[in-house]
DNA sequence: GGCCCCTCCTTGAACTTTAAACAAATGGCC
DNA sequence: GGCCATTTGTTTAAAGTTCAAGGAGGGGCC
């Protein structure tokens, strides 16, 4: 697909604009983040499914019972810190309830709510293998970058993330779908 | 997980060194990092799986091949382009072939070899779908950055990429596995 | 109360990805 | 030529994710 450099508007009411291709300055951009994102993406994975047996994502999930009171989340609330949908944490906390890293409980005031919480199980392996999960985000991350650089990218990042989570009534976000 | 800000450094020779911890701007920064890549990933997949019917890797792997010579690329050589498994891309093509996206064609001088080819048919679904998406990356990443930003990024995620796939023999590459 | 719509979470099937094993062909080496 | 390690790509099964559907409870409204 060749993406050209720019192209003219149409001239005035037609609705299949232009397309507002990538220049090629922003053509590579992309690529570099593509590339930077799934390589980095597949070497957590990696490094995480070897050293702890599980993927990146449901570490990320101990992570977060692991920072809350009483390391106990509500499904809805977990699904949103992690940014998944619920369906996808039914499934990852089925498979980490069979590795008693994780126990659901009843929430007593909606009997419609689950709580998802951290077992000492659970935080035992997170204790085990946060240090070696920290020394290859370092590797692959921190320790190549600047301090400008480590502060553009939360930045960048942050307007990005932001950006997909419009306040709005709704907006498409996955643990509401 | 509580990850202390700093921690000191071990005595001298014990091998167990006290890991390298987060400090609390580099943790906001990696959260920013995770939360956009995460939801980024979500929000173009579903896009092309609506307009295109295909995951976001699926489309990139026909754009690689339009870009390429004569429509084709030979399997390893895709794999290292999209920076993914052998074995993921050999299940892919599966799927695109099945579609009528692409088409197989044996290499004449490597009895191994495969070529994944482009099929007209492919290549009118990337034009037809190439706007909608473009638009949806514009929207979602440099319609809000500025002209520095978006060099910055650039800039870190090469350095990331480059980072994760070094020259040396034995590296742990997607393709090579 | 009864009704209706919405939220919370789960489920099963289809699809995608990973992991491990494999066949076939290549290429270096003797 | 013959041998052996490596490369190429596929295959199978297991694991993970998405999609669509659904059960059950909450909460407003009459």
């Amino acid at each position: 697909m060749k993406a050209p450099a720019s192209a003219p508007t149409t001239g005035s009411t037609a609705p299949p604009q232009e397309p507002r291709w990538l220049t090629d300055e922003e053509q590579r951009v992309w690529r570099w983040f593509m590339e930077g994102a799934t390589l980095l993406d597949d070497h957590l994975d990696r490094q995480l499914q070897r050293d702890a047996g599980m993927p990146h994502v449901y570490y990320g999930l101990l992570v977060k019972l692991a920072e809350a009171p009483r390391r106990r989340l509500r499904m809805t609330e977990l699904a949103m810190l992690a940014k998944i949908t619920r369906s996808r944490l039914s499934h990852a906390i089925a498979r980490l309830e069979k590795n008693g890293w994780v126990r659901r409980e009843d929430c007593p005031d909606d009997k419609r709510g689950q709580f998802a919480v951290l077992t000492d199980e659970g935080l035992k392996v997170l204790r085990q293998t946060a240090p070696g999960h920290v020394e290859a985000v370092r590797q692959a991350v921190f320790d190549r970058l600047s301090q400008e650089q480590q502060k553009s990218l939360g930045e960048i990042m942050r307007i990005i993330a932001e950006g997909l989570q419009p306040a709005e009534a709704g907006a498409d976000l996955p643990w509401l779908r």
